[in-house]
RNA sequence: GGGGUCGUAGUUAAGUUGGUUAUAACGCCGGCCUGUCACGCCGGAGGGCGAGGGUUCAAGUCCCUUCGGCCCCGCCA
């Protein structure tokens, strides 16, 4: 072992020092980040997790470290006693935060060596992601990758210690538990002590949560890995991280109340930022009709309006026949459309068809009136009402699009965001939050050929509308909430039910077999039975939360080992086939 | 399951209508250089174009198959 590292202690980190520390003598330990050999002096960028410094190695300084220092390449680690200085007259480096100061090496230790690393660590240079998943641990090692890892541990630490100090418990839930049959796929892990049998990695710790509150915890939260076996995204990881929180005797404000105060906590420390409480509220039904999303990005306009109404009976033929097939006919205003050339406009359907719609109709509005290709199918009337409805004036843009109300809400709700950014109407430095509310229980679906959970199937309903449950459970609404930021998800939650007759009631709504609601929620069902308080939740996901944060477009940026779009590792080679004997232990053959 | 896009030195990229020994920058190696901070100057090494097959006198360029990265649809209560 080295005698520096047994003798010596750091002192301090790269990145933290400064005037202050002027002809201090400090201990550095760190990574050469990169050298300039001058021949006589040498620069070397010193850094570590907190920054990077200069050193210097001087040969009338110090000789025997300037002799050393010739073997110094990058990434190199290295340990240094030296003394801060303030650097020579014009020789300060604005661009660097340590950058007025530098240290004078007295004594070198080159701890190791390092082989010249595939990819440039020193600049945000764009490295395929192949190669940076590859070698994830020297990726890490960017400045950037440290950034955001960092940021990522101060946001659990504040949320613990938030809540902590409003009395909950941290508890922690099994792994290793049940598959349940609604929601996505599950992560199975076969049992070797009981044949044949799986246990399934838990897709958030839903239930044991609420048998927390069963057991009179009162207030819970963890911070804790959930798994889901579906297909990756650009902000979809197989295994991610939720802030899982649960309360009794509460209703909706109280969540609501405790997350506000949760976000404006960690946007002040963290982030160095106010948030403006409460966050606004939107209904489900309101979030879809304006935005087209039940997840609007709210930083800016282009809200969607229905002219299905005026449309009904136009004599434009495409229009008039979705409307009688009990479609809707929506259009976004564009102001100042001029910014979007004919050849833009056109190209949009391109972009709306990814979401099935057929086709996508515009118009300018000019002094003269409408440049559109559908102009001369309409009405002076019906072009008034839309003008009148939309609130055009001259130089908009409009585009509609006429189809069954899900294929236009998804194609203009995303078309919405597209223009935005192609638009540059985002203020990329805003937070903005809204709650979503109200949201249907349960929605049809074509697939399954039933009503599933729009949330989880132990979600409240609300109270009056309960009576719909028999015949029409699509109008039931839930007690659930969702928190948006900038258009993404990053927390849902909802009152569950704590009374078994509604449970059941929900469960036969849901055409779930009484068997299958025995073997696989029987346990829940029973404990509903032993006094249950009423009690609800939210589940927050931290990894879209520090995406947010630190402004990246890539999940995988905040997570630091991710995993590919295939779900694979690329660095450990996981997942891997495994030894013939490790499968007949498990009674399990490979088909 | 489907759509799109990318894969050429260590890295990032350029490679016309198929045509000599496949370019550049950065990095790397060697030399010179006492104030740079994307240090500078001189010199050098390094790939056969993700893999396999085919068409052709000739393939990085065309065709087929396949592997992989990324984005999206479906999916994700």
């Amino acid at each position: 072992m080295s005698d520096f590292i047994t003798t010596k202690k750091r002192t301090h980190y790269c990145g933290q020092l400064g005037t202050d520390q002027i002809a201090k003598e400090v201990i550095l330990m760190g990574w050469a980040h990169r050298r300039r050999d001058h021949g006589g002096v040498i620069f070397v960028d010193f850094r570590d997790r907190e920054g990077i410094v200069q050193i210097v190695f001087n040969p009338e300084y110090n000789p025997d470290a300037h002799r050393e220092a010739h073997r110094i390449r990058s990434e190199f680690v290295l340990a240094i006693r030296g003394t801060v200085r303030q650097r020579p007259e014009g020789m300060i480096n604005p661009d660097l935060k340590t950058g007025s100061i530098e240290v004078m090496v007295d004594e070198l230790d080159i701890l190791n060596e390092s082989q010249t690393p595939p990819f440039s660590l020193e600049t945000d240079s764009d490295i395929s992601e192949n190669v940076r998943l590859k070698y994830r641990y020297l990726d890490l090692r960017r400045p950037h990758l440290q950034k955001n890892i960092m940021l990522r541990s101060r946001v659990a630490s504040e949320a613990r210690q938030y809540f902590q100090e409003e009395g909950f418990l941290e508890i922690e839930t099994p792994f290793l538990t049940k598959s349940t049959p609604e929601g996505a796929r599950d992560y199975l892990v076969p049992s070797r002590i009981n044949k044949g049998t799986f246990y399934a990695l838990p897709q958030s710790p839903q239930i044991f949560k609420q048998l927390l509150m069963v057991s009179g915890f009162d207030r819970y939260f963890q911070i804790v890995k959930c798994f889901r076996d579906e297909d990756l995204r650009a902000d979809r990881q197989p295994e991610f991280t939720q802030i899982d929180v649960e309360m009794s005797f509460i209703t909706e404000d109280d969540i609501i109340a405790i997350m506000e105060g949760l976000m404006a906590r960690l946007f002040s420390r963290c982030l160095n930022r106010t948030l403006t409480l409460p966050f606004p509220r939107l209904s489900y039904a309101d979030a879809i009709g304006r935005f087209g999303k039940d997840n609007p990005d709210v930083r800016f306009g282009l809200e969607l309006r229905d002219l299905t109404d005026i449309l009904a009976n136009t004599g434009f033929t495409v229009f008039r026949e979705v409307a009688a097939a009990g479609g809707v006919i929506k259009a976004i205003r564009i102001p100042d459309g001029k910014r979007l050339s004919r050849k833009d406009l056109d190209e949009l359907q391109n972009f709306v068809a990814i979401y099935g719609a057929k086709g996508l109709a515009w118009a300018r509005i000019t002094a003269e009136g409408w440049t559109s290709p559908i102009f001369k199918f309409l009405t002076a009337e019906e072009v008034s009402q839309i003008n009148a409805r939309m609130e055009a004036v001259e130089g908009d843009a409009l585009v509609f699009v006429a189809d069954t109300p899900t294929v236009v809400k998804d194609s203009l709700g995303n078309l919405r965001t597209h223009l935005a950014k192609k638009l540059n109407l985002i203020d990329p430095s805003e937070f903005a939050f809204v709650w979503i509310t109200e949201f249907p229980l349960m929605e049809f679906s074509d697939t399954e050929k039933r009503y599933v959970s729009t949330h989880h199937p132990f979600t409240s309903p609300v109270p009056e509308d309960v009576r719909h449950l028999p015949g029409n459970p699509g109008k039931v609404r839930a007690r659930a909430y969702d928190l948006v930021l900038n258009g993404s998800e990053v927390g849902g939650g909802s009152i569950r039910i704590h009374r078994k007759e509604i449970q059941s009631l929900i469960f036969e709504s849901l055409g779930l077999q009484s068997e299958e609601v025995r073997s696989k929620f029987g346990f829940l069902l029973d404990a509903l039975e032993f006094g249950t308080p009423p009690h609800g939740g939210i589940a927050f996901g931290l990894d879209r939360l520090i995406m947010m944060m630190t402004g990246t477009e890539s999940i995988r940026d905040v997570i630091a080992f991710p995993k590919t779009q295939k779900a694979t590792c690329l660095m450990t080679d996981a997942p891997s086939t495994v030894s013939i004997e490790q499968l007949m232990e498990l009674s399990l053959k490979i088909v």
